[in-house]
DNA sequence: CGATAGTTGAC
DNA sequence: TCAACTATC
């Protein structure tokens, strides 16, 4: 009998728990299913990059299923009425998937779940997408979830280890689905209603291994082992680029883990080796941010400390336009800003910058900043980017970033583009401003404005706000907000 | 309980 | 040094 793999964030074959059950189960009888969610689609966070992303992800996994015999499933509906139809065009004995953590995902695997028991059929799911799964790593007293991510990923790597010695094969061989098994095609951007000027890069999972592998090649001048001092440089190329398929999974998170752990295994200097030290401890950012809104859900809409909910926001809706366009003044932010624009994607350090910018100089809720970018990025995914805007707000709870630590744009852009190459790339209106001048353009001479052609308040905006007066005036407002004990 | 520490900072 | 607080063991 056969037996349905839905997949949902895991589009790839190799080292999928769920794929690797399923295909065991039925002896490769599998109805590989992928369904699209309205629920999910418009909801107001997924932008045309993310869904761009997907559809080029799923296209290439149909290819990859039809290498092997097989072809991918697509429907479009509520996911349970879809799985209950597919069960009876297909008398599948039961359905396989990998967890999912957020609670929209939770509650709707659950209704599943609840459905194929009643019915007598199978509900199998897994652990996949995480190295260490939320219910697995609680407090050593009281086992509470942990909020402080020191004291989480001190225990998090023995556990997560262990899940990199743990992989399993893609299938080699399976059973295609019937041929009058209806699969919708997989639509175009525009189907879904969506429009997307940016070019994105190749998708789905060769790619995928190759950006791992192109990584963890010691023979290029930027790999893992420089990470820890490359990964600050948004002009160099010194990051995985793995994000959009740890997203996607398109790449499996435990062999991430394991190309890590095995090249830890190898002499290496010690600045080598804290590159490869400092790679894997993202990979437990991302399982922390994960188990942290697992266990405190509401964080998805509120600051995680409540007292941050009271701040007094200005929002200024003209001031956030002007972010969003990269047309601050700051040449870093809006460098930022325009490369997320230009490619769906930003250097993570220049979002941290920016992240800053919205919130604290321009006081802008960091739900409207989380908004933005989910609509934008390529890689965008609730849990990280609710994590990291949260931290840029400070408001997640004890956090090793204090209100008063406020980043300074011009000084974060002289420590992390030194030489302004990354900020030329991003705004050509200062591309022949000297070196001196190009964190702070304001600050050029009349003349050489003039003789540059590039006129601040009339090539380029002039700083939107001064950050002095800013910095203040946001201490202040977070130094009220904090005062005041919590409301409900 | 008391001791210790808190991603990536700025002034 | 910044301000004090809280999570964790």
């Amino acid at each position: 009998m056969p037996v349905i793999c839905w997949f949902r964030r895991d589009l790839r074959l190799a080292d999928h728990r769920a794929l690797h059950a399923a295909v065991a189960a039925s002896a490769g009888e599998v109805i590989p299913v992928f369904i699209f969610d309205d629920a999910i689609l418009h909801d107001g966070y997924v932008g045309a990059a993310l869904t761009g992303v997907t559809l080029a992800m799923l296209t290439a996994l149909d290819h990859d299923l039809r290498q092997l015999g097989s072809r991918l499933i697509v429907r479009h509906g509520q996911p349970l009425a879809e799985l209950q139809a597919l069960v009876r065009e297909t008398q599948a004995s039961g359905v396989y998937w990998n967890r999912d953590y957020l609670p929209y995902a939770i509650k709707r695997d659950t209704a599943v779940k609840l459905w194929l028991r009643q019915a007598g059929l199978q509900a199998h799911s897994f652990h996949d997408s995480v190295l260490v799964e939320p219910e697995g790593l609680k407090t050593k007293g009281q086992q509470k979830p942990y909020l402080v991510f020191g004291s989480y990923v001190k225990r998090w790597s023995e556990l997560a280890y262990a899940q990199a010695e743990q992989l399993v094969p893609a299938p080699t061989k399976l059973v295609p689905p019937d041929a009058d098994l209806s699969s919708l095609p997989i639509p175009s951007l525009a189907d879904l209603g969506f429009e997307l000027q940016q070019t994105l890069p190749t998708l789905g999972e060769a790619a995928a291994q190759q950006r791992l592998s192109q990584f963890f090649d010691r023979r290029r001048s930027l790999s893992v082992l420089k990470y820890d001092d490359a990964r600050e440089l948004p002009a160099e190329a010194g990051t995985s680029q793995l994000s959009v398929d740890l997203r996607m999974g398109s790449i499996s998170i435990r062999q991430c883990l394991q190309r890590a752990v095995d090249l830890l295994t190898e002499p290496l200097s010690a600045e080598q080796r804290q590159g490869v030290d400092t790679w894997i401890k993202e990979l437990a950012w991302r399982d922390y941010y994960t188990q942290l809104i697992y266990h405190n859900p509401q964080m998805l809409k509120q600051s995680l400390d409540p007292r941050y909910d009271q701040i007094e926001w200005r929002n200024d809706p003209a001031e956030f336009s002007a972010w969003q366009q990269g047309q601050t003044g700051y040449p870093i932010v809006d460098a930022g800003q325009r490369q997320l624009n230009q490619m769906a994607w930003m250097h993570n350090r220049v979002r941290m910058i920016s992240a800053s910018f919205l919130v604290k100089d321009l006081l802008i809720d960091w739900r409207w900043g989380e908004r933005y970018f989910m609509q934008q990025l390529c890689d965008a995914d609730p849990t990280a980017n609710n994590g990291g805007w949260q931290w840029a707000a400070g408001s997640s709870g004890p956090s090793a970033q204090p209100y008063f630590r406020i980043f300074n744009p011009i000084a974060q852009s002289k420590k992390h583009d030194p030489h302004g190459t990354y900020i030329r790339r991003f705004v050509p209106e200062l591309a022949n401003v000297p070196n001196r001048y190009i964190h702070e353009p304001w600050t050029m001479p009349q003349t050489l404005q003039e003789h540059l052609g590039c006129v601040i308040g009339r090539d380029y905006p002039a700083p939107l706000v001064d950050h002095g007066f800013a910095r203040e005036r946001a201490l202040a407002a977070y130094r009220e907000a904090l005062q005041q004990p919590a409301e409900e």
